[in-house]
DNA sequence: AGTTGACCAGAATCGTCAAACTGGTCAAAG
DNA sequence: CTTTGACCAGTTTGACGATTCTGGTCAACT
């Protein structure tokens, strides 16, 4: 067994328990017991437990990051502003890690849930504020006469609520996500794209610059991590 | 000092304390205090504190509901969906209380929290519910060729979003209230309503009959309670 | 008759302390 | 050189009784 793949291990173990007990009540043992491996070398790996846990929230993002991207890609319309809003759910809502990330459910994150009231994850900070939006209204690709910050409040407040679904509305009178997001990205681009929708290749490329940018970012904070260790 | 002076002196003070120190940590000798009676005199207008809660929501919920009615029939447009929304959101979003309960606040809730999980309210249920938009659908106010349980949740996430903001955006960045409201509405208008925009009349006649609808479902609630006495 | 506040039983809180557990280390085994 | 798991120090947990607090009542007072 490799090296990477040993890592991997660990991290998938460590995803499983925390989504399912959350941070603070899965301890080390059981993620090297569940990885198969001993404690001793889940310090191998990981400087601690924070670090561990941080390591893997730096995966999945990316991994989240690059479930969008490829839908994106895959999609000929997928660079409207209002079809990356829709991967970008699509992706998010799929990985139970980064919904908790996002919807900061603190059952999961546990102590760590203070730790993002200050440290927006690269996730949420990054993906719909206001220079993000500011980039694609320049670009012609959402109307021009609302201010950056005001979409950006719309397109989190959206966010957030659909991340919530579980949560707030009775499961039992839910469509299918696929309904639910086909409709937001119907009504966001009748509501928000100017006169002709924009062009979808030039939104591409500034996700592509956007996404080699978050990348990057995700990058810097590995080598941190492997810096302190 | 009349008898319902008294009562609405009580609820008066147990919103402040409610709202400031939450459900669980307001004692009933602290709401008493404040409301300049004694003790004894509470337990006079209500069964219990729980009762009195009750009976304060409905208060509160009641306001609300007619100071979005006001706004509603004082706005030309007001009958339209996407303004009866937007003057829902201002005055839901003035009211402490009924924030914290759209938003299931546990800090202010307590022990409540629970109760509503299964229980809605009835500013919550009945107000952007299945039923509610399939009648504006019904009367043109809104597109047809969405299913209302898609519309609802789409409504959902944005009331939901916009009361949370405080929570999940920083402060700095938020844009004021009204600019956030009217671009909601805007990009709702433009979404999801149906071309020509439907009759803002008709919609105030509908609201009409709602309200009727929730302030008596507000009455029957305040009737059980008295009767529980 | 209408109000009050002292009073009560049960619940929550505090303080304590021993047992169990947890993150992290490292000598020893492989 | 890599990996392990027994081990350690510090923290958390839980049981416990003492103490305070809280919702609720009611005899006494106005």
């Amino acid at each position: 067994m490799g090296d990477a793949e040993r890592e991997s291990r660990i991290l998938d173990a460590a995803n499983d328990l925390i989504t399912h007990y959350g941070y603070d009540k899965t301890t080390v043992d059981e993620i090297a017991r569940e990885a198969g491996v001993s404690k001793g070398a889940v310090y191998l790996h990981f400087k601690g437990k924070e670090a561990l846990f941080e390591a893997l929230l730096l995966r999945e993002s990316e991994r989240v990051m690059d479930d969008m991207f490829a839908r994106i890609e895959a999609d000929p319309e997928g660079g409207t502003l209002f079809h990356v809003y829709g991967h970008a759910l699509r992706a998010a809502i799929t990985n139970p890690l980064i919904r908790a990330l996002s919807t900061r459910d603190r059952r999961v994150l546990g102590d760590f849930a203070r730790r993002f009231a200050n440290m927006a994850s690269p996730q949420d900070g990054m993906m719909f504020g206001r220079e993000f939006i500011a980039h694609f209204q320049a670009a012609g690709l959402i109307r021009r006469d609302l201010s950056p910050e005001t979409v950006t409040h719309l397109l989190v407040y959206m966010r957030y609520g659909f991340l919530m679904t579980e949560s707030i509305l009775p499961p039992e009178h839910t469509p299918p996500i696929d309904e639910i997001v086909a409709a937001m990205a119907d009504m966001l681009s009748k509501g928000l794209a100017p006169d002709g929708q924009g062009d979808s290749e030039t939104g591409k490329a500034i996700m592509r610059g956007y996404v080699a940018q978050l990348r990057a970012a995700i990058d810097e904070r590995r080598g941190k991590l492997k810096k302190d260790e």
